[in-house]
Order: C-alpha cells, then sequence, then structure tokens
DNA sequence: CCAATTTGACCATG
DNA sequence: CATGGTCAAATTGG
C-alpha cells in the first residue's frame, strides 16, 4: 500500500501556454531520430531530483507510437486549455529493466495529419532497443515500395480520427502507413531543416531501419504566418 | 488466461 | 488553490 511516490520529480517544461511562438520550451532532440541519444546522460547529481532537473526534450512527429521503443499507457488527462487529452506512457520494461524512460503525447491539431508533441523523459536504460517493427518493418519487399502514399485515413472523415495501438497487433483496416516523420523544430529558424533522410546505414544492427519512402509533405506548420496556438 | 488497456482518485508541485 | 501527474483497480481483447 504504499505509493512511493517519492520519484515524482521532474516537469517536461515550461507551459507554452503562451501565445506566438512557443518555442522556447522545445528542446532540440538528440540528434538520433528515435530517442537513441539522450541530451543529457547523468543529470542525477543532486539528490533529489526534482521535476525541473529531469532531462527531458520535446519532438514534434507524426508517428508518436513509432518512436522504435515499446510504450505502455498509464494514464491520461485532460489538460486545461488544450483541446485534446495529454497521454502518459511509460516503457514497458520500466519494472523490468529499471528503465524511467517515459513519455508523454499531447496532440496538436485536428488536422487530417495531426501532429503530435511528444516529450520524452529519460533515457531507456533497459537496453531494450529499438524493438523491430515485425508488424511495419517485417518485411518490406523493394517492389512495392514505389509509390507508396498511404494517408492517415480519407479526409472524409473529419473529427474523426483513427487511433491505433504501438503493440503493433492489430493494425486495423486502414494500412497505417509507416510514417517516419523527422522532428521538426517547432522554432521557425531561418535555417530549413531539411528532413535529411535518416537512413544512418546502421550496418550493425540493420533492424533499425525504418520506412521513410511515404513522406507525404506534412503541411508545415509553421509557414511565414504567426501562429494562433 | 494473460496482458494491456481504461477510468478515477490521490498526490505532488507551482 | 489549481493543475498536472501518477498509481491503482477494473475491464476488454487476443
Amino acid at each position: 500500500m504504499k505509493r512511493e511516490q517519492s520519484f515524482e520529480f521532474g516537469d517536461p517544461s515550461a507551459p507554452q501556454d503562451a501565445m506566438g511562438s512557443a518555442s522556447e520550451s522545445s528542446y532540440s532532440p538528440p540528434g538520433a531520430v528515435f530517442g537513441l541519444s539522450p541530451p543529457e546522460s547523468s543529470p542525477r547529481s543532486g539528490r533529489h531530483n526534482r521535476r525541473r532537473d529531469r532531462p527531458s526534450w520535446v519532438r514534434l512527429t507524426y508517428t508518436p507510437y513509432f518512436d522504435g521503443h515499446l510504450w505502455r499507457k498509464y494514464g491520461q488527462k485532460k489538460i486545461k486549455d488544450a483541446e485534446y487529452p495529454r497521454l502518459y506512457f511509460r516503457c514497458s520494461y520500466r519494472e523490468d529493466r529499471q528503465c524511467l524512460a517515459s513519455k508523454l503525447l499531447q496532440q496538436k491539431n485536428g488536422d487530417d495529419p495531426p501532429l503530435y508533441e511528444v516529450t520524452y523523459t529519460y533515457e531507456h536504460t533497459c537496453g531494450a532497443p529499438p524493438v523491430s517493427f515485425p508488424d511495419i518493418v517485417a518485411d518490406q519487399p523493394p517492389a512495392a515500395r514505389e509509390g507508396l502514399v498511404l494517408r492517415f485515413d480519407s479526409p472524409g472523415g473529419h473529427g474523426g480520427d483513427a487511433r491505433m495501438k504501438q503493440n503493433g497487433h492489430c493494425q486495423q483496416s486502414t494500412s497505417r502507413s509507416p510514417f517516419m516523420m523527422l522532428s521538426f523544430a517547432s522554432t521557425n529558424q531561418t535555417h530549413d531543416q531539411q528532413p535529411a533522410v535518416f537512413r544512418s546505414d546502421l550496418d550493425a544492427a540493420g533492424s533499425s531501419s525504418f520506412p521513410t519512402e511515404g513522406l507525404p509533405a506534412p503541411p508545415p506548420a509553421n509557414g511565414e504566418d504567426g501562429d494562433m496556438f
């Protein structure tokens, strides 16, 4: 009956409630694509890790469920000032390998291609690596790669967004195309962050390869016009 | 049957 | 005090 919640410490990031540019809080991803490289490795310097001390980085993606790791949803709460509820995920190996890695999902807009803001906290210490995607990347015949443009779902059904499970068990009827968008720097910097294909050529593992063929050129949330968040 | 998921309530923090 | 976050328990699906 112990609630050992003493582990609680750490705040994702400052509230981007502020209108205008909510980019200050958006930390750049670790450079890697799938949180394989955390910004900091050993944050625990003090004794009482405060929420503010927790290492966390934000990442915007269209496929928050496919980051190369398995997560277990442990809660969902609606946030004030948020149109969509916030989902809380934790590493499936948290109890198995003491993996403190956690991530929360927040839908930004209900566009057809909804954009999700994923805040990762802590890195995977479970040593469980990149979960191979047997369901998606399982066998990708080099033949059906061309012209593989699948959208999330027909635009006809507005408002009704389909949800899929990260478990990768049932992919539902609609074939979820293996989307793999890189994190987009919400900061409209002058630098055009080109979606350099993430083909890192991992000859070592090779199983980390993610499909990146169907890039339907997502609608840039930050064009030149300001944002009305 | 097991596991994962879901919802509510409680707690912690600011 | 309010909000956000997490845990616990219950339910559903496979």
